[in-house]
DNA sequence: AAATAAGATGCAACAATGTTGCAACAATAC
DNA sequence: GTATTGTTGCAACATTGTTGCATCTTATTT
């Protein structure tokens, strides 16, 4: 577990620029608490009144997916959501509120991927893994 | 696990209309093997003579997702693909050949759904679980 | 502190995916 | 065949994501 100010000293230490828009994306995605669509990027970040581009967003991601810093996932919708990559871990997607919470499992799959390579000679290198459900609030409005 | 023709039968036992296109969708995802993207579907459609509407596909696609018949999922692009539902299974994406094969796992995960919802009182419904990898024929060429 | 080189940015234009309203049409029931 | 209601195509639009290029910034060098 990493905090924005190491990671942002990593970057600058690979000889790569520190913009103000890369310093305040990397911030952005820590303090979210959870995967931001591009969409979502753009309006927190004007809300630190720092106006940037679509496209300079979406590049900024691709870089950051380069550098292994953050990671792309898909939530139901019809978006790409981008995150800081930390401890591996999946996701709790709300249908009720559409909130997302971070969970990590006992069960890393490793097993899973052994038997897949035996059974099928696929080699597995990364997985995805989302839980569509009710939180414990949106349960309780229903009931 | 039914067939095209069971499936189009059930339709019209439930009051729904047999037409052209969508008898010919459900068809086209059976023939398929695999998840298949709205776009995917009109070339194939088109194949057959049937020319459609991307609208048509669209609304057809959410209908047959009411009626349980075709489940949504994502494969990593950013495109939405629809299979049928049949058995309850994951895929195995290929990075190279970009090719989707549907894997049926011994852990259905009901222990890690049961266990989050005893930590988090989050009430799983569905999940979804796609594993990025290489295929043997991949996996021979890059050796 | 100014000059430099390379990377980062904004803009315009574009491409692809997906949605909505509405008029015309087709599948079924009668 | 006619009526009813679901289905379709079309036009227009919204959103997401990409590319080329001129301009600006960051960080280094002098």
């Amino acid at each position: 577990m990493t905090d924005a100010d190491t990671i942002i000293g990593n970057i600058r230490a690979d000889g790569h620029r520190l913009t103000r828009i890369r310093v305040f994306m990397i911030r952005t995605l820590f303090e979210a608490q959870r995967p931001l669509a591009p969409s979502e990027i753009l309006t927190r970040l004007a809300g630190f009144d720092i106006r940037a581009d679509r496209t300079t967003v979406y590049r900024e991601l691709r870089f950051l997916m380069e550098q292994n810093i953050v990671g792309h996932i898909k939530l139901g919708d019809h978006r790409n959501y981008y995150e800081i990559l930390t401890e591996h871990h999946h996701h709790l997607v709300c249908k009720g509120c559409k909130n997302v919470k971070a969970v990590v499992l006992d069960n890393h799959l490793e097993d899973e991927e052994r038997k897949i390579y035996k059974k099928e000679k696929f080699k597995v290198i990364s997985h995805s893994l989302e839980f569509y459900g009710l939180c414990d609030s949106c349960l309780r409005k229903r009931a």
